[in-house]
DNA sequence: AGTGCACATTGACCTATGATAAGAACTCAA
DNA sequence: TTGAGTTCTTATCATAGGTCAATGTGCACT
């Protein structure tokens, strides 16, 4: 039970199998179809969601109802309103799953309980926030700096399994542009044989 | 002696003056002149820095020889490279006085030792970096959402104070724009008679 | 007072990206 | 197989914002 959450949070936070055990109580597995939607704008997120497997993503709608795709989470990630869960305040994101998944619930709890048992969960904690930090950080620079472009390229290089599995809307609505910009964008780069792929 | 940044900690954070004393001597404190560069882009990031008095900015330069100011810092306010620190990496970015200031630098060890001694300390740190992820995302939403306009009345709504302070091409930096623009912007709004200001 | 410098404004022009619309390719369910 | 719904592409046109250059304005230093 929880196998994959079980080796993910094991090897790298180095709790042990003990206190894995114990935790269980705060976790909760479920298989979910395609387009099922984990959190609601306006609701208080009260879980995160490790992807067992499948893939999610979140995503604000703005007021001229348009989409704007927070972060893909693929195998293995954790996906979350974290400022939600955290602050208690009710969230601006919805997260939806865009393939059939497998998802670990963790609650708020579980992170509570887990600090609390668990110094080694306390700082994988803190490396997991000051990456998500760092993350961030990058992207706005990216969003400050870089073309339509060289967003793309870098989305690529970072994330380069993604293209195969996200329809390119998405990937525009995540890079900040239209999807018509983002198929000038591949047709430019295709002619400059830069094709990454396809 | 650091008698703005230890009634900054203890009430926020909760931890006792006692505990404050013994965190004396990983505490330095200085004056600086406007321009003073803290930190150089390629430097690993050592110590962070709390505005007794003055203001400070954090900025990255692109390939392009453009600067992206990616912080503003006026008293009471603290200003590092989380990364850098945390993981140890060169940074990105540099740290500049926009004004003279008074500056307590506090190293890793504060932290460290911080986090040591004093679990109030910890979650203090903790609401630190959600508070500081939450406010990435509400950046990179406005990156991605907002035209020029709602950007800049963004920025107002959040930092009234610093429009007084900080030259307009800084802001229009911040804003992702240039000046130019932040001008007309200004001008546009100015005739529609949303003039926050002179 | 005068010189110089940083900053802000303005105007003319340019370019990347958005908007709209139409059609092609694909998926999937009946 | 058909047909309806997506997604992707392509073309045309529109626009926000960038670039460049000139001018203004205030302030600091001599």
């Amino acid at each position: 039970m929880f196998l994959s959450f079980k080796t993910y949070l094991v090897e790298r936070s180095g709790i042990s199998d003990l206190e894995f055990q114990s935790l269980h109580p705060y976790l909760k597995e479920k298989e979910i179809p395609k387009g099922t939607i984990l959190l609601q704008k306006r609701a208080v997120c009260t879980h995160s969601f490790f992807v067992e497997s499948g893939l999610l993503r979140s995503y604000s709608i703005d007021q001229s109802g348009k989409e704007h795709v927070i972060q893909f989470a693929p195998e293995g990630w954790i996906i979350t309103d974290r400022s939600s869960v955290f602050f208690n305040e009710p969230s601006d994101y919805y997260i939806e799953a865009i393939e059939p998944s497998t998802v670990i619930y963790f609650s708020n709890d579980f992170i509570r309980k887990a600090s609390e048992i668990s110094a080694a969960f306390r700082n994988y904690n803190e490396r997991l926030l000051q990456n998500h930090i760092r993350q961030l950080q990058h992207r706005i620079q990216f969003l400050l700096e870089a073309t339509a472009e060289e967003r793309y390229l870098d989305f690529i290089s970072i994330y380069p399994d993604l293209l195969l599995r996200v329809p390119q809307w998405m990937i525009a609505s995540y890079l900040g542009i239209t999807p018509e910009s983002l198929s000038r964008v591949r047709k430019e780069l295709a002619k400059r044989h830069f094709s990454p792929r396809n």
